[in-house]
DNA sequence: CGAGGCCTTGACCGCGGTCAATGCCCGTGG
DNA sequence: CCACGGGCATTGACCGCGGTCAAGGCCTCG
């Protein structure tokens, strides 16, 4: 039954050194959520951010041109976080989306909640520093592969680092993962 | 002549609380530098990396794609930090170069250096944060950008939120910026 | 005054998007 | 259990944004 709790207590001890009752503390800002496939867990234009940690299932973060089609930012499968993140630093209201893709058991903190954990927390400035440097570092890559690679080269280099996403979920998303459109994807596929 | 220093103090002092004596042992850590226009401060593939500030002068902070054109990810200004961040958090190569664009002084500090305040001065933590939250939401407002915005919506946003890089720099970096070729900018500018 | 870099303009073309038709798979209800 | 409908994937036709190549003009600096 607590089994997400102790995956969660798992990937912070894996990056930070934290007490017992630091443990304790930690945990009770985190509440569990159950979601159902395709629910919207953060609106385009809502404040009051939440973090959330994946125990089972899969998240994605996007959002949206003026078309209507979306692009994913981000996609977290089991023990990861998701965060629509410029609106949790900022404050502003999210460019992004949450979305569950499958059905899924998570875990959620508030934005204030997060931030009072770092005032009370020693060592979760230094959790939240990873967090960013990881974020900012996964982002990055992002930036560099659209801007200097072709839809191919994209589409290869995803299979290489993470045919997770290529074999798990519908070719839908991982256009949208790869900001392509789905029937050049299916193209891509095609051509080996 | 300490005007350099003096900057960077009142940079660090807008965003975090330090004592005098923590001012002393942080400006230790910083050492001038003065680079001629076009000189490369990190090259593709140097590991060990410095961030620089700005005092006067423009840097600019870019990567090659495979036909050897360059993208600009970042342009910093006066009393702007500019890092190849990805390496100076991961320890690996650079994917990037910095560049001064004009003659330019500035201040560096090393990767270690940096790393060694965190542990020595209590509030670097939250300054790092700072930077790091700040080029993060940099870096995926460019992703967005990129991703859902034509180029001359991309450049007219950019003549909105930066006018400075079109009015002070030529053409070619401000292509280089919007990841545009100059003759697509030429003719953006043309048709108003 | 000459040379080299930068900007502009035109001709051309290819990647990848859109639209549309068709096929496939799967869940749901009669 | 089968028929139907809806969502997803595939395939073809078409086309537009923006890149490349090339030529010409301009400015700057030695």
């Amino acid at each position: 039954m607590n089994d997400i709790f102790e995956q969660v207590i798992f990937y912070i001890k894996e990056r930070i050194q934290v007490s017992p009752s630091e443990v304790e503390i930690i945990l009770s800002y985190f509440k569990p959520y159950r979601a159902q496939k395709n629910e919207i867990l953060i609106q385009q234009g809502q404040i009051g951010q939440r973090t959330f940690f994946v125990g089972k299932g899969c998240l994605r973060i996007f959002f949206n041109n003026e078309q209507g089609q979306d692009t994913t930012r981000y996609i977290a499968f089991e023990n990861n976080f998701a965060t629509s993140l410029v609106s949790f630093i900022t404050g502003e209201p999210s460019q992004e989306f949450i979305q569950a893709v499958e059905n899924s058991d998570l875990l959620y903190i508030t934005q204030q909640d997060f931030y009072h954990l770092l005032e009370i927390i020693p060592s979760w400035d230094k959790f939240y520093r990873i967090y960013l440097e990881k974020a900012y570092v996964n982002n990055t890559n992002r930036l560099m592969s659209f801007v200097t690679m072709e839809a191919r080269e994209r589409y290869h280099l995803l299979l290489q680092q993470n045919p997770t996403i290529v074999m798990r979920l519908p070719n839908k998303l991982v256009a949208s993962y790869l900001n392509i459109s789905q029937e050049t994807l299916s193209r891509l596929k095609g051509k080996i």
